[in-house]
DNA sequence: TAAGGTGAGCTAACCGATTAGCTGAGATAG
DNA sequence: CTATCTCAGCTAATCGGTTAGCTCACCTTA
């Protein structure tokens, strides 16, 4: 593989020139100027980065941790920061943590290791000794994305889950239901506490409260919601709507009421927090809060950029976006108790 | 940030000694060993992959160049690479070519700069000018992963596409459907060609042939999906049964079969290739012939670390997998034609 | 004409690892 | 006692770029 230096000779200058022609860094006459050119696509050069960031010092790589990259929210995340990341200049690592604390220290040392010049994160939750580097260096610029966590000093780019948890809830209670029911994420995640926390809220302010045991918290993961959702629907009680924590919880619920042979949402409503995409030809369709994912990365590596470029110590960012409410036809309006019937 | 001189300097010895403790490439003695363990730790020093790279020629980095992120299926895809890539030490770069040739040029210099050890990559098509290095210098060991081009020299992971393709239809087939049409992807894409080719290869064993107009083919998208579907099925003779090339494209045409006011599988039966994870509990169930995907994946990353390892240039291997039949509710028995009750 | 300024392009140090080759102490053998 | 061998550990070159600082030809200006 061709170097800097046979450029240099083919080309009849020094590497000093050559160097200056590829970073457009100095006045090159346009005669040396197109002689380097002429070297560098006769040797078919391409620059070392490997060689380049060691002297620089960055590396133009930006990392992506993920709790759970089986999870197509996050799926979608990569796609949307492989393209906002690309567009400043950089490419794009990915790790997967997979809600494992142990893997996620892992993977921060690995990212440091290769010098990455930002992070993008989804934390594991708050059992994570965070990404504080123990020591006098500074800490790799890093972004936390969907989720905090309490001792956040890094910025963040989230959505209000609050918010997102109320939303579903009162569109249940707007349809009349009483008796709902809630298949929450895992509770030390910010994204389980805070939409179990809006769906509280929202009963609460209608003066109800859920059953206790018809909360129940499993994984983000459609099999963990599917067996959840199984055991607190095959009690007598039942309630006649459930909010899913999020998208793949929905599937899971859904998959657990086919199962017992229940109808949604002829007996039971549902309404997520989240949703997957394209699944809008499948019957039902869900009724859920969505997030404005796609402006949510875009957001996340701007800050990453911004702080990367600038390497202020400015306090830290922490963007709250907004989640809307989009109607299917999951949710059903509570059917009259017995016969309730006119005069 | 320390690097391995102030480690050589905190513990007393040479920097040969700290890179042979690192690398455990040469023997030291129980005491320097611990002198050198005890300095990295105190320091915090974590050794510097671009400088390890630049010595070594190698960067511990793999590239999986995809051709379209937005699509579920290459989403794991990500998912199993970057596990894979992870048990073998490697980190994984990902990037999308968005089924465009000149993104597909980009990212390949890109990887090229990188100076990435391998590269999974799914080809945007046989426009491509594939990843030839034009010069002398030996290519970048590459696994061609799901798609093949004409000219491949590269080793290749895919499956059998037109099995797949037979499969599906011979399902309909058995049902009583004579009347079968496509919606296919690009035919310039080997899975695209190939699904129909099997469709077709199904039909003709058993003497029969799609109409023309029943044979339709878009991109790998749900919305292209959507509108070829959409006008396919407008059209007053529409078939009684549809084979859909991909995941995304089956969730299209049940959009579209939906928006027509048409019911899956009372009206109309589908088959595709492929599905979304976790739709399960979401009506109808797709029938669908589905790949290994994971298992696909690993002997992607198998071949391609094997072939970084010892560089020997054997002939190129080509691993075809099978797919296999998932039967769901989204295929019925063709109803008899008009009226032609018993006696 | 001499002093000073300008600027294109060069030389060489440097980034932080790896590693070929060397050193020198201690063991072994004759 | 000396020659030889062994091997832990060191020195210094090297990978391929970037860039501070230098050189030197040429242009102004007094």
């Amino acid at each position: 593989m061709a170097n800097i230096k046979d450029v240099a000779r083919a080309a009849g200058v020094s590497t000093a020139t050559v160097s200056a022609v590829l970073n457009d860094s100095a006045y090159v006459s346009p005669d040396l100027r197109s002689r380097v050119l002429a070297a560098i696509r006769e040797l078919n050069y391409s620059p070392s980065l490997a060689a380049r960031s060691l002297k620089r010092g960055r590396s133009q790589l930006i990392a992506l941790v993920v709790a759970d990259l089986a999870n197509p929210f996050f799926s979608r995340v990569v796609w949307a920061a492989e393209a906002a990341v690309a567009a400043w200049g950089y490419s794009l690592v990915v790790f997967n943590s997979d809600e494992k604390p142990e893997a996620e220290q892992r993977i921060l040392s690995r990212v440091r290791m290769l010098s990455c010049d930002g992070i993008l994160l989804v934390p594991v939750g708050d059992t994570t000794q965070h990404p504080r580097r123990e020591s006098d260096s500074k800490p790799i610029p890093t972004v936390l994305f969907g989720r905090t966590v309490t001792d956040n000093s890094s910025d963040s780019v989230t959505i209000d889950n609050i918010a997102a948890g109320r939303q579903a809830t009162e569109y249940l209670l707007d349809l009349g239901h009483k008796r709902i029911g809630s298949v929450t994420g895992p509770l030390h995640v910010t994204t389980g506490r805070g939409r179990l926390d809006g769906m509280l809220a929202a009963m609460k302010a209608r003066g109800l409260a859920p059953e206790p045991h018809h909360v129940r918290s499993g994984e983000f993961r459609e099999d963990s919601a599917y067996s959840v959702a199984r055991s607190l629907l095959e009690q007598p009680d039942r309630p006649s709507a459930l909010y899913a924590a999020s998208g793949v919880m929905a599937l899971g619920v859904m998959r657990a009421i086919a199962d017992l042979g229940l109808r949604c949402p002829a007996d039971i409503s549902i309404a997520s927090t989240d949703t997957i995409p394209g699944i809008g030809g499948l019957r039902p369709r869900l009724t859920r809060t969505e997030h404005p994912l796609v402006d949510m990365t875009n957001e996340a590596v701007r800050l990453l950029v911004d702080r990367i470029r600038r390497n202020d110590q400015t306090e830290s960012r922490n963007i709250v976006f907004q989640p809307a409410l989009v109607v299917g036809d999951s949710c059903a309006p509570l059917r009259q108790e017995s016969a309730a019937a006119g005069p």
